[in-house]
DNA sequence: TGTACATCAGTGAACGCGCGTTCACTGATGTAC
DNA sequence: TGTACATCAGTGAACGCGCGTTCACTGATGTAC
């Protein structure tokens, strides 16, 4: 992962990153199973078979992108959250606007949102490891409900009991340890239905449920705040 | 509609029954994309130009196994309803059995979910209207809510005050009309909610975040259900 | 009841399309002496 | 600095695949007289 040497490795980089440009801009406007290495290489002049000099199969080309689309949700993410913080909001007003930064970019990358958190493709098998750009998202929401707990201002929730062994011990770890857990249960619930959420009202669903996304997405999102126990 | 009058009719009928179970069961095995009308025809031991006498186009059959999808989700939602009413349990009680009968109907038929509430297909654009089928899934819980509102067994909600215009008519219209509107919002996020969680979890992205799906589950749809202010 | 005609299910070949991947190759860039 | 060899980007043809849809056709079923 060091800086490339030579104009061969320069060039070679320079290739790699068009090659995923172009692909990221026909999954963008096709999803992903328009994502074609003949139409990638068409597109930059070339044979498609010197695609292959730099991704091994098609499937190497989505992981790639995949891995892409997680760092940029989760840029989106810390980068709203960043400036929440300067701005001294409040937990609730730091995770609503967080989730609404989470929104645009998914309203922003819809097919790129899809390959993240929509159905998956069944000729694709997504790594098993996907590293920590996956958390990168997840965790600056759970970094909020640290700082809440962190300053004393994360009010006690009631609710039915649960087991311990109810969480990933993955999830479990994004949390303080010392966070109770019935709240890490619903900080882990809060976030699948934020998530839920925008894939519904991405993918359609919304038609008819709601005339204003962002209003709607709005309130649910400040409503499970507030239930989460934050100010 | 009438019932078939004669062999060649009732002929039709069956051969049209045949290929939409064989073609829901290879949407079953490999999701939409996988739908093909020559594979459908191949099973059949037919040529694959015949099925063009039942459906004019691989669009119209996908579109009738659509329609199936929603009548089966529906089936399932009001007839483990009925039993709940049947067994005279609580509002609460109802609404965690509904949704539990309909994540279990999502478990058991992954692709027809996913055709329903996952990504759209960029090559199928899904019918506008799909009549009362679509319906019948949400109708059964604004049932359930409608009738914990008419024994007066609903408590009013706290949170943020909302707008008459944020709920689309054709959701509002679903809710009995005196239902305080902050309600009918709170149903339409809970319901969205719950869908978006069976999303997530039948898409593979929970693997990270529960041991259990089902009980996480259940603690999630008992937590809304008691913010709805159900007993 | 029998005949003439219309309807319609099903056939098989064909059209035109695009895909992922492999392979032997050419020619340019980089490296070791 | 120059030469010999190794590395590697890129080419173009080919393989083998499957798809949706159309079309002229055959032969069976249904209908009107």
């Amino acid at each position: 992962m060091s800086a490339p040497r030579n104009a061969r490795q320069r060039a070679r980089a320079e290739m790699t990153r068009e090659i995923t440009d172009v692909a990221r801009r026909q999954l963008a406007s096709g999803g992903a199973a328009a994502l074609s290495l003949r139409a990638v290489a068409r597109e930059l002049d070339m044979a498609s078979s010197a695609v292959y000099r730099y991704f091994r199969s098609r499937e190497e080309l989505l992981t790639a992108l995949l891995l892409d689309a997680f760092h940029a949700i989760g840029d989106a993410a810390e980068t709203a959250d960043a400036e929440a913080k300067q701005a001294c909001l409040s937990a609730t007003r730091r995770w609503v606007t967080v989730a609404h930064a989470v929104r645009e970019w998914s309203l922003q990358h819809r097919h790129e949102f899809a390959l993240l958190y929509g159905t998956p493709d069944p000729d694709y098998a997504a790594p098993q490891t996907t590293g920590t750009a996956a958390a990168r998202m997840p965790l600056t929401f759970a970094g909020i409900l640290a700082a809440a707990q962190a300053a004393g201002e994360l009010n006690p929730v009631a609710g039915p009991a649960v087991d311990e062994t109810l969480l990933h011990p993955d999830a479990r770890a994004l949390l303080p340890q010392d966070l109770p857990v019935e709240t890490a249960v619903r900080f882990a619930a809060a976030w699948s239905q934020m998530v839920g959420l925008i894939s519904f009202e991405l993918f359609g669903h919304f038609h008819n449920v709601t005339l204003d996304g962002s209003q709607f997405f709005d309130h649910a999102v400040r409503t499970v705040a507030a239930e989460l126990g934050m100010r």
